[in-house]
RNA sequence: GGGUUCGUGGUCUAGUGGUUAUGACGUGUCCCUUACAAGGACGAGAUCGGCGGUUCGAUUCCGCCCGAACCCA
């Protein structure tokens, strides 16, 4: 029995652990099928970092539709990743257990951050349960585990077979201080403080109107060495008299030719621009567009090489300042002055990025944008405006994505190269997962030459080279030795993917990509964009303006089901600022189901009580409105509208089913009320199930279930289809509202007796209701015309008929009828020489009543206190 | 710089080419009515960001401007 109030300090985890322990949410993998499978493709977080408020509301939304498709029948797959394959979880355990990764042989590190990032992943595990979230805990991964490793080399060694991947040298982006290539979609722009230096370049010899020396502006003068061409744009009159000319370089004495080239930006400095080995990605366009020569100045640490001669050695930041200083000395430096410019920096340490020629392992993707564009057009997109995005980000893509990362941690490239020939030599799939470093190759001899040692790439994959099969490692894909087969081929293409729209390009299209490949199939049929959380004052949260709202703290204060309210109250797609109000508003609402449950128990037997024959006209209502409510609410989970969702469901009932029948019903004794109140009770815990996960388990385990059971696991409401007069039930209650305005009206108190009332208007079957509720002595429902003169106070105009058929004579129809001059005549208006059909316009009126008592209106009730 | 989205009572928000623009929070008045006063009833409060255009009619469609957020360069 609900008694009291509601403590969802002790209530949330007692079921919190019943669920856990029962596994209540485990995917029946024998009794799956395609057509009921549903799963979602949970994107697994960073556990290395905490759990923050982005991660609750992602989560909830995820759990809602989880939730909701249990409930509507389908057997769903609600899996949880762990993500620690990556630099984060790598300087974790380097931290935790102050070691060195280039200390240890990388088998072993790896071994170390497997053990390290248990204790973190349990954090997180204890964290998502005591949201309530309805995962299934025996279907969990790990990005570090020797499966998704297999997975990983795999996924290579498929591509590469398909020869969807390459080694190249080539530019690519690079990090000194990671020491790393990285991938363009690792790089984002930053504003720093910097220098422009004018330095001035001598001619070899003059040009024809004698001139000798021209002046560059570089904010990169240690790229003086790499220089091997300077540009002058196409319409630059005024130099246009260097084009064809050579240069020579101040300090380092290389000539480099002088070339047009429409990409130089005229509007910066002089006009003329040094292009260096590279500077910047026009850099790399230019030395591929005009076959220029390769002077590679900066290596992979940062520092000069021997081309920079007498500077060689010296870190890029240091040899700035010497290069500058000795411009200066030899009279080259023009000018010098401070600027704020845009530089491409590692997102992940903010380094300003170099563009150095190595060797590298990429994904062809370039070749098949238009393809991967397509696939992206299969999936449903929640909401549709976000695949805009995608598309234009494929559209912006300029490079193959390169996967190859130069760090000691994290999953090998499985392969060797010959060391005589460099013929690569690629791991069989049997023996995956391997490490070139540790393990022997699978050949005793090269197959092209036959040299008999090889050497071991050391490479390790881009970390979203593994994230992105997020799809394959839940369908348990894998190779048997003859073909890729799947553990659970039912749930792939997996039915949701949610994501938060701020990396949506990011994974979506790199998911696309490898699944796609490995497939042939898209690996989702939906995807589901949420937006950012906020803070209150609609600032998106962040670490460095410390708007960050701690969950920790936010769920002592509140339940759970508060938080999972004010989370189900967003649009899929936009942002949702945190405010504390929609979480007391979460609160408010679980205390109202808790005292309407209170009132429903009390009025009802504790024995399920039959559909009797014949239920009485209100009730036949309640449970015919309920009805197309949930057809409604139903519709709006199926599209991922939450919040509309919520809110028809909270208003309804707390606006039909509280204020209006419960207060209605409450003094019933009788086998139909009790069959609705239970029927409807029953019906609201299981509509509000997905939202308020708890306190309608609680209501639902005291008040309907026989066996123990959860809320969750049962089917989700479908219609009864129950005969019932909605219309003569609206007016009812119509009447009745007109009847609590006119006490108010009034300053009576509700339960004052009222005299006798008249009704006009069809009430049938509702009259002991409004008697009742309404403290009515006498009610008297009238048949025919209520006795009440109507006076024509204007007319109408149907527009939606009117403007398409008169179009411009409309302003002189309307102008008729303003001044009076028109006339009815068989229901027919006419004015401004044109005539109305009845439908197209109405007759405005105001109703009075002369006689005894007080004239109610109720819509098109007419009601009469006396 | 390019793209996407958004701008509606004090705050947040729904929505639509056609009467009086939805709801919540807040606010005012009244009501202890035996589930809930953290409740109920009834009000007040909006030139629908600005300027143009299309239209008989624009908050809605189009263009420009202003402002905000995000993505990309």
């Amino acid at each position: 029995m609900p008694s009291g109030e509601y403590d969802p300090d002790t209530a949330e985890p007692t079921w919190q652990k019943r669920w856990v322990d029962d596994e209540t949410y485990a995917y029946p993998d024998a009794a799956a099928d395609p057509d009921t499978a549903f799963s979602i493709d949970t994107p697994p977080p960073t556990v290395s970092g905490s759990l923050h408020w982005g991660h609750v509301y992602g989560s909830i939304l995820q759990d809602i539709v989880a939730r909701y498709h249990r409930m509507a029948g389908n057997d769903v797959l609600f899996p949880f990743g762990y993500d620690d394959n990556g630099i984060a979880s790598e300087r974790l355990t380097e931290r935790e257990l102050d070691i060195r990764h280039q200390d240890y042989e990388r088998r072993e590190f790896q071994q170390r951050c497997r053990e390290i990032c248990l204790e973190y992943e349990q954090e997180f595990t204890e964290k998502m349960q005591a949201m309530g979230i309805s995962i299934d805990w025996n279907n969990t991964y790990r990005t570090i585990s020797e499966d998704v490793q297999r997975i990983s080399q795999l996924s290579f060694v498929d591509l590469y077979e398909q020869g969807r991947e390459y080694r190249k040298k080539a530019p690519a982006i690079w990090c000194p201080e990671c020491e790393t290539a990285i991938s363009q979609v690792e790089t984002e722009d930053d504003e720093r403080d910097s220098h422009f230096h004018d330095i001035e370049f001598a001619l070899t010899e003059p040009t024809a109107s004698g001139r000798d020396s021209f002046v560059i502006s570089t904010t990169r003068p240690e790229l003086l060495p790499a220089c091997v061409a300077v540009f002058v744009h196409p319409d630059d009159e005024e130099n246009a008299e260097l084009v064809g000319m050579d240069a020579e370089i101040p300090l380092f004495g290389q000539t480099v030719p002088i070339i047009e080239d429409e990409r130089v930006d005229m509007e910066t400095g002089s006009g003329v621009v040094m292009c260096c080995t590279f500077g910047d990605q026009t850099d790399i366009e230019w030395y591929q567009a005009h076959d220029l020569d390769l002077r590679i100045a900066i290596d992979e640490s940062g520092h000069l090489t021997d081309v920079a001669g007498e500077y060689e050695g010296q870190s890029s930041t240091d040899a700035r300042e010497s290069i500058v200083a000795d411009l200066e000395a030899a009279g080259a430096l023009v000018d010098r002055r401070a600027i704020t410019h845009t530089v491409n920096v590692h997102e992940r340490c903010g380094t300003g990025v170099e563009f150095l020629v190595t060797k590298q392992w990429y994904i062809e993707v370039l070749d098949k944008k238009q393809e991967y564009l397509e696939a992206g057009r299969e999936m449903e997109w929640f909401p549709e405006k976000m695949f805009t995005r995608y598309e234009h980000w494929i559209d912006g893509l300029q490079w193959d994505w390169l996967i190859s990362r130069q760090r000691s941690s994290g999953i090998p490239f499985p392969v060797w190269y010959c060391g005589d020939c460099d013929t690569e030599i690629i791991a069989a799939k049997d023996d995956l997962p391997v490490d070139p470093l540790s393990d022997e190759p699978p050949a005793d001899a090269c197959p092209e030459c036959g040299h008999e040692t090889f050497v071991p790439e050391s490479d390790v994959l881009d970390t979203w080279a593994t994230s992105s099969l997020t799809p394959l490692i839940n369908s348990g894909w894998d190779h048997n030795g003859e073909e890729f087969v799947m553990d659970r081929p039912e749930i792939y293409p997996m039915d949701v993917r949610p994501q938060g729209h701020d990396i949506i390009s990011f994974w979506l299209f790199h998911t696309v990509i490898k699944c796609y490949e490995h497939t042939g199939e898209v690996p989702f049929e939906s995807v589901m964009i949420n937006g950012m959380v906020l803070d209150e004052n609609r600032e998106k949260m962040s670490k460095s303006k410390g708007n960050v709202v701690d969950p920790d703290a936010v769920l002592d204060k509140y339940p759970v089901d508060a938080a999972r309210f004010w989370a189900a109250g967003s649009a899929i797609g936009d942002d949702l600022p945190y405010q504390e109000k929609g979480l007391r508003a979460g609160e408010k609402l679980i205390r109202k189901l808790w005292n309407a449950s209170k009132l429903v128990d009390s009025l009802t037997p504790d024995e399920r009580v039959d559909q009797p024959e014949e239920l009485r006209a209100i009730d036949a209502w309640l449970l015919a409105a309920l009805d197309e409510e949930i057809e409604v609410i139903t519709d709006r989970l199926e599209h991922r509208e939450f919040s509309k969702a919520r809110d028809r469901l909270r208003t309804f009932f707390w606006g039909t089913f509280c204020d209006d029948y419960l207060e209605i019903v409450k003094e019933r004794d009788d086998n139909s009320a009790a069959y609705t109140l239970q029927t409807a009770h029953e019906r609201f815990l299981k509509l509000f199930a997905p939202i308020l996960a708890h306190v309608t388990e609680e209501l639902y385990q005291d008040m309907h279930a026989t066996d123990g059971e959860s809320l969750h696991t049962q089917p989700w409401p479908e219609p009864l289809d129950i005969a019932a007069d909605r219309a003569a039930g609206e007016r009812a209650i119509e009447v009745i509202g007109a009847l609590r305005k006119y006490k108010s009206d009034n300053g009576l108190p509700l339960n004052t007796e009222l005299g006798t009332v008249e009704v006009y208007g069809d009430v049938a079957g509702f009259e002991d209701d409004i008697q009742r509720v309404m403290q009515v002595e006498e009610l008297a429902v009238r048949e025919g015309d209520a006795p009440i003169e109507t006076v024509q106070t204007g007319i109408d105009l149907e527009y939606s008929i009117v403007g398409p058929t008169y179009g411009g004579q409309v302003p002189e129809i309307e102008a008729a009828i303003e001044s009076g001059d028109y006339e009815i005549e068989d229901g027919h208006l006419h004015a401004a020489g044109v005539e109305l059909d009845p439908e197209a316009f109405s007759i405005e009126e105001t109703r009075q009543y002369s006689g005894d008592g007080e004239f109610l209106d109720a819509g098109e009730t007419i009601v009469i206190v006396h």
